[in-house]
DNA sequence: CGGCGTTTTGAGAGAGCTCAACATCGGTGG
DNA sequence: CCACCGATGTTGAGCTCTCTCAAAACGCCG
């Protein structure tokens, strides 16, 4: 439990172990040669972070909530000391691992993407449900709109756009790709 | 050794296990519902991937390299019988991921910046060698671009405009920050 | 020297960001 | 039941910044 400003850790303190965000936003910031703070990563609820605290003695940067946070430790000694014990304990960790990785890389794709309405596409495209066109929506779209890195006025207008050539529909809490036989 | 144009595995295909480029690039190439084609990740030489192989009997995506490349395969039931048998090869390709998921969140960040000169900053902020101010540059100023997502234009002027600000100073093939006692 | 790729600088256009105003929706309290 | 209020959603206008296209200077190698 962390009140706003409160900082987890900070670079050069030994490392505890993995810590997983129940409410709040963590920042991973380290500082540069000039004073200036660089934001490595900002976790969000859910997420679990400090993975590489396991095969490093310290950490690197610092850890700091801006908004207050709660947050789950994993003790490093008995994560490993179980993890060498059952094996099926690493794997499971390991595909913990496996598919952050997969889900940051196509993260990045979307941030190649300089179109909004392109962006928006490809998160669309990325989310459907099971009959590939329906994508339910989580949060509000402001929420989205800092997912996706756009401003929600951008994210709004280029829903309008997509749903003014007719490639999407939109519903209260989901929206509908149109698909090659154009159903929708 | 594939050939430019050639897939390495498609969608549905079983997993093999994991690779690693040698040579080239991979382009990992998921169809949305209306054909479009969907990247969700560039691989480059030097780089693992499909490490989710691991965990999923078959691919869900499809894997095609542009340029042509050369991949080596750890095949999957070999790698996971090592693990099971050795707790510590195991703890290495964990910290492999991990040390993968940092990289992958600094590069998110840094996507996440707008301004090419604050992109730049960040770039060399985070690439200090052990005296904190000088930064090794590794190849060209338009690999570094791509590297960083920007034109290699705006990358020039966006050194130009820091090296006139005074923050860096430039040299054949690295670049020095001007730190606070602004010793440089 | 000639050719090719990298580095640099210039001009113009497009797209997202910022600031601003307004609409819509849900909840609260009179 | 309705008025109010805050947050979300939407649209408008202008600005800034990068991208694109273009051209020139520079460096390297045959």
């Amino acid at each position: 439990m962390l009140a706003p400003g409160q900082a987890l850790f900070r670079l050069g303190d030994p490392t505890a172990g993995v810590h997983e965000i129940l409410r709040g936003q963590m920042q991973m910031v380290r500082v540069d040669a000039s004073g200036r703070e660089v934001v490595l990563y900002a976790a969000v609820a859910g997420e679990i972070f400090t993975e590489a605290a396991l095969f490093s003695p310290i950490y690197h940067c610092d850890a700091i909530t801006r908004t207050g946070a709660t947050v789950r430790l994993y003790p490093k000694d008995k994560l490993l000391a179980e993890f060498r014990r059952n094996p099926q304990a690493a794997e499971a960790f390991m595909a913990i691992l496996a598919r952050q990785i997969m889900s940051l890389r196509t993260r990045i794709e979307q941030r190649n993407i300089r179109s909004a309405g392109d962006r928006a596409r490809h998160f669309l495209a990325l989310n459907t449900g099971t009959d590939g066109r329906t994508v339910l929506l989580r949060g509000n779209l402001k929420d989205l709109a800092a997912e996706l890195g756009l401003t929600h006025e951008a994210l709004y207008r280029a829903l309008a756009g997509l749903a003014a050539k007719g490639e999407i529909k939109r519903f209260k809490n989901k929206i509908v790709l149109r698909d090659k036989a154009q159903l929708m």
